[in-house]
RNA sequence: UGCCGCAUAGCUCAGUCGGUAGAGCAGCUGACUGUUAAUCAGCGGGUCAUAGGUUCGAGUCCUAUUGCGGCAGCCA
């Protein structure tokens, strides 16, 4: 057997007369007497091949084995379809079972489940209508991302993944060390194994300091871009905050391009034609998958995205949100007042109610953002900027970096950061420092976005959540 | 981490006022010459999450624990 076969979606592009084989898994098999229908999935698309079998072509004991997900290879000719759902089928000549699927234990069933239970046998979720196409869009979205920035001239770089400096002073970080001994016994319980210290010294680690799963590349990838002009990452980042929400990961992709010679409005333009092309992208080859999320998964999704794609996205500076909030008829559990940061009701009420689609809000207190951001004459802002969206909240983050030597080691201290780890950082402004910006995009939540799912953790095909790291 | 909700058949759920366990789907057996979540008939399927408590009697009320989910904080 080789690699190369024809999908299930080529068989569709068939003439009739064709003989073909098709590989793949059983959704279902129908009976009658004389005729069974199986639908076959290999995941190339969403559209199941419908497999008609005439009484005696397949003997009794192996189409008997044909059940919900054993997987096959049916022989046959393409047919046209006398019957309405599919334009061609595929005429039995014969098949090989490659493997069965006891139907009185396989979980899934051709009729639905919660997206609960789906989780626990995240290994055979792919298999369904649902998850096959949110894998789907996923490739295409990520093929997107890389054409998107490979097309503009930017270098896909790799940032580390291991890091030794608490890269912005924020979020939970899960510590990577050597100087823990796994498995070992514990004394009144011999079933029981726990971890041994080897020792507390960080010097004695394998970094010979403290080291973490990075929270973000953002800070090398600068260091690429002062060099390499533009830049873009797309890789795992980990954040060990206990936060169970339908929207957080502690392992999710993040897609983090930075621009040497761009400011704010750079940022912003980038960050939104970003957005609508990989959205345009999936609308162009995921038509099937969408037609799908947006009947069963999100009434509005098709028109939403196409909505997008083709309108501006809203400019608003903080300063002018918080005017809007508190005109707002809206009774906010959290008060608004210049200076508070957004809470997610605040968030979703402008994108949501107030605009309608994706709002880019730019230029918030200085307080309420990180370090590395650039200061505004007026002293009082910094040139950030968040991209929210309707249903899902903040999807971008970004802003345009500091660049003035002298400032951002004042805005470090400030901050009550220490220097020291931020040698290199701080370099970059003292060797020929340009104006630069960047934003991070959680892929994750680009996906709900895009299917209209509702958990972020159906949109990886592994969660990883506090508690969870199953598969 | 805080608040709230849920846990009953393989799955999705119902279960009234506390009175001894139900449905649909799936599975199994059969029927039907073209089905599309096929249809029709029949059959099997339960430690009501776990541990305690109240009561003559608990799926139902109380407490604790565990698991899952939602929201908030944090963020992408």
């Amino acid at each position: 057997m080789d690699y190369r076969r024809t999908y299930v979606k080529d068989i569709f592009q068939l003439s009739p007369g064709t003989e073909v084989s098709a590989y793949g898994w059983v959704k279902t098999r129908r009976d009658s007497k004389g005729i069974s229908f199986v639908q076959l999935s290999d995941g190339s698309c969403f559209q199941d091949l419908q497999i008609v079998i005439d009484a005696g072509v397949i003997d009794e004991t192996t189409l008997k084995a044909v059940t919900t997900g054993a997987c096959v290879r049916f022989d046959g000719t393409v047919v046209e379809s006398p019957a309405a759902g599919q334009a061609v089928e595929l005429k039995a000549t014969g098949m090989e079972l490659f493997g069965a699927a006891d139907p009185q234990t396989y979980p899934l069933q051709k009729k639905g489940a919660s997206f609960e239970f789906l989780r626990e046998i995240a290994h055979l979720r792919v298999r369904g209508n649902t998850f096959g196409a949110v894998y789907r869009v996923r490739n295409q979205a990520a093929w997107a991302v890389h054409k998107f920035f490979q097309d503009r001239g930017f270098s896909y770089v790799n940032t580390p993944i291991i890091t030794a400096s608490d890269a912005e002073g924020a979020g939970a970080m899960f510590a990577v060390t050597s100087l823990l001994e796994a498995g070992v016994p514990v004394e009144d319980n011999p079933e029981a194994h726990a971890f041994r210290l080897k020792s507390t010294n960080p010097a004695e680690d394998f970094f010979g300091k403290p080291s973490y799963l990075t929270v973000s590349g953002q800070l090398e990838a600068e260091t690429m871009a002062l060099g390499l002009t533009n830049v873009y990452t797309f890789g795992p980042t980990f954040r060990a905050e206990n936060s169970s929400t339908s929207r957080h990961l502690a392992e999710f992709w993040m897609v983090e391009p930075e621009m040497a010679f761009c400011d704010l409005e750079g940022d912003m333009n980038l960050a939104e034609e970003f957005l609508k092309e990989v959205i345009k992208h999936i609308l162009d080859n995921c038509a099937g998958d969408l037609e799908f999320f947006n009947k069963r998964i999100e009434p509005e999704l098709l028109q939403t995205l196409e909505h997008v794609v083709n309108s501006d996205f809203e400019r608003l500076t903080y300063t002018e949100a918080i005017k809007y909030l508190e005109a707002s008829d809206k009774k906010f559990e959290y008060d608004v007042y210049w200076g508070a940061d957004l809470q997610s009701e605040h968030e979703r009420w402008l994108t949501e109610e107030k605009v309608g689609r994706p709002v880019i809000l730019t230029d918030y207190p200085k307080e309420i953002k990180a370090f590395y951001m650039r200061g505004n004459e007026d002293g009082k802002t910094v040139r950030a900027m968040d991209v929210l969206a309707p249903r899902i909240g903040e999807i971008i983050g970004g802003s345009q970096r500091e660049e003035r030597y002298d400032v951002l080691r004042h805005r470090i201290q400030e901050m009550g950061l220490p220097l020291e780890p931020y040698w290199w950082y701080l370099d970059l402004r003292k060797y020929g420092s340009a104006p630069h910006a960047g934003f991070g995009l959680g892929f994750e939540r680009l996906l709900m976005y895009v299917t209209g799912m509702k958990n972020i953790r159906d949109v990886i095909p592994y969660h990883r959540t506090p508690g969870q790291a199953d598969f």
